[in-house]
DNA sequence: GTCTATACCGAGATAGAC
DNA sequence: GTCTATCTCGGTATAGAC
């Protein structure tokens, strides 16, 4: 998001557009599916080239999903407020996401975090490290539940992206967001602040 | 269970211990990911020996994954009882599943209809037509809000199995199965019966 | 019936010409 | 800096020898 060093020689954008074609390729077919060809064409550029600014296929994911969204950045609207409605705003904040143009790396994570096992450790530790350990911090939790109210959290939250977004089941896939945020907003509020039956056993 | 061929006498099992392997191997690496020769070599066969018995590999995969999971077996004992503990009984049920040998099935199912387009279709199918529309018939809904609920569900189901047997996010992948029927069954009882703020507008 | 050998394709990556 | 040509590898699938 930050510097565009101001440098305009011949072409400098082609980077920005092989990212972008990257994140587009990456979302729709997931991490092994896509190809470094398929970007390239994407960009309207050669294979070679993409080898060139980008070194592996690795590197090149890591820095298609690297620049796009920032969970500091957006955390502070979800837990000022009311405390018990932090799930509504997470799930509203959530939706956001995926509806804006940083959505499509957000796919592609999710895509590729199933057949690929280091992406899988890359999405697992990006929720982990970044979302929900913060939500957790905020928040007064008993520390031995903590954890496992985080987990449910996410497994709701990643549920919702998969069959909105992913799977496409209907009718969540097209139903408005706000419907959403008033049903499974409550959710959210109950693993984070509500009784667990089994919670301290 | 793997047979050591010492014998080669008529014509054993290979067929079947083919199928075992294709679906540990489709579960582990997703329907793209898993190669013909990892499946041969998990069930110490020839691959040409995999095209003989199953033609190509999507044929392979739809063998793999009929046999083994009949949501109709399964079904009774969730809808049976008291209504108000439906949600309970179909985690309790769900995790079932995930946990017996027909468990690879669903892992397979799962990871692959995220990079494959067809995979995706058959498990929005199976989902739909196999599941979530025989409970819903079952409990006497609103028929404008009855598909809303049903995919509530099935993202929070979804949601769980990703967590706890793709991601692995703990404490979800470890934690006993009865906790999660605790916590994640009331959610689940909700999405079903419960109010839905934004339910018939 | 079983497996060896291979055809054929498309992937990622590299060397070097313009 | 950009692209052409090519190397190597691993995938599915098939033909045909034992």
């Amino acid at each position: 998001m930050a510097g565009r060093t101001g440098r305009r020689a011949g072409k400098p954008d082609t980077r920005e557009s092989i990212l972008a074609a990257a994140r587009t390729v990456f979302a729709e077919r997931g991490f092994d599916g896509a190809s470094i060809r398929a970007i390239a064409a994407g960009a309207g550029v050669d294979p070679a080239l993409v080898h060139h600014y980008f070194g592996t296929k690795d590197q090149l994911f890591l820095a298609a999903m690297n620049s796009p969204v920032d969970p500091r950045e957006l955390l502070p609207q979800v837990l000022d407020g009311d405390p018990g409605e932090v799930g509504t705003r997470l799930v509203r904040t959530f939706l956001g996401i995926w509806d804006s143009p940083a959505g499509s790396a957000a796919v592609a994570l999710l895509r590729s975090g199933l057949t690929n096992e280091w992406t899988a450790r890359l999405l697992r530790e990006f929720l982990t490290t970044q979302v929900i350990r913060r939500v957790l911090q905020h928040l007064d939790l008993d520390p031995v539940e903590a954890p496992l109210r985080g987990s449910l959290v996410a497994s709701q939250m990643i549920g919702l992206a998969m069959m909105r977004y992913v799977i496409r089941l209907e009718p969540v896939a097209s139903v408005p967001a706000e419907t959403l945020v008033g049903t499974v907003g409550p959710t959210v509020q109950r693993y984070l602040t509500g009784d667990l039956p089994a919670g301290p056993a």
